[in-house]
DNA sequence: AACTTTGGAAACCGGTTGGTTGCATATATA
DNA sequence: TATATATGCAACCAACCGGTTTCCAAAGTT
């Protein structure tokens, strides 16, 4: 039951929702219309990403509006920051061996 | 036996081992060390880092040297742009309102 | 009130995962 | 050459995952 945001994503099915709903919201059996499979797995799929905080739901009579929870995928972006800077530096490496090459 | 990237770093030791050896090679050995497990599980755990070319190995003598391919990391970073054209354009937008509300 | 639509929950199933234990191989070292 | 060290691989196992089928509840529609 541990759910975190990197095992939400690691489902190919998971990843393709999140790009479905992030620019629209949308109810699991029209977003289950984009996959060939059965409306129950969108759902369980929905659980997960709600479980997680990577969607939010908005209830409107008795369907039910998904949506991304945007800032939440940022988490992954500060999670990659430790390596930006990595390959930035060694970018800077590169460029200084360059100048020194140069000269 | 497909990999991919993103079920790579679902797993956190996965994660830990990859900001482990992100600046410095290491032995399998070396890196049980910091986990509270057995080497064979490491070692696991390497070779689906390795399948999927999130890390490479140098043989020296008896040991295997492991490190990070960084370059794969920007992947992850790739899938990532597409919402953050979206969280910026949010930002815009909340600009643009602050502005009229100013004026 | 009876029917339809929307969506969640439970039970089940086969495949995968992460771990352990045991073994094999290759490289040092005595 | 015999021994110790470093590592990978195979077999096994319990837990989990993603999917289906079946069922139920709530909200519209007739």
């Amino acid at each position: 039951m541990r759910r975190d945001i990197f095992q939400a994503i690691a489902d190919p099915t998971r990843r393709a929702i999140i790009v479905l709903i992030a620019l629209q919201a949308m109810t699991p059996n029209a977003i289950a219309e984009h996959f060939d499979t059965t409306r129950q797995a969108i759902s369980k799929h929905l659980r997960i990403l709600t479980e997680c905080e990577l969607v939010k739901q908005e209830p409107q009579g008795r369907e039910i509006y998904y949506s991304l929870e945007i800032e939440k995928m940022k988490e992954i972006e500060k999670w990659l920051e430790q390596f930006k800077k990595i390959w930035e530096s060694r970018f800077n490496q590169l460029d200084n061996l360059l100048t020194t090459i140069k000269k």
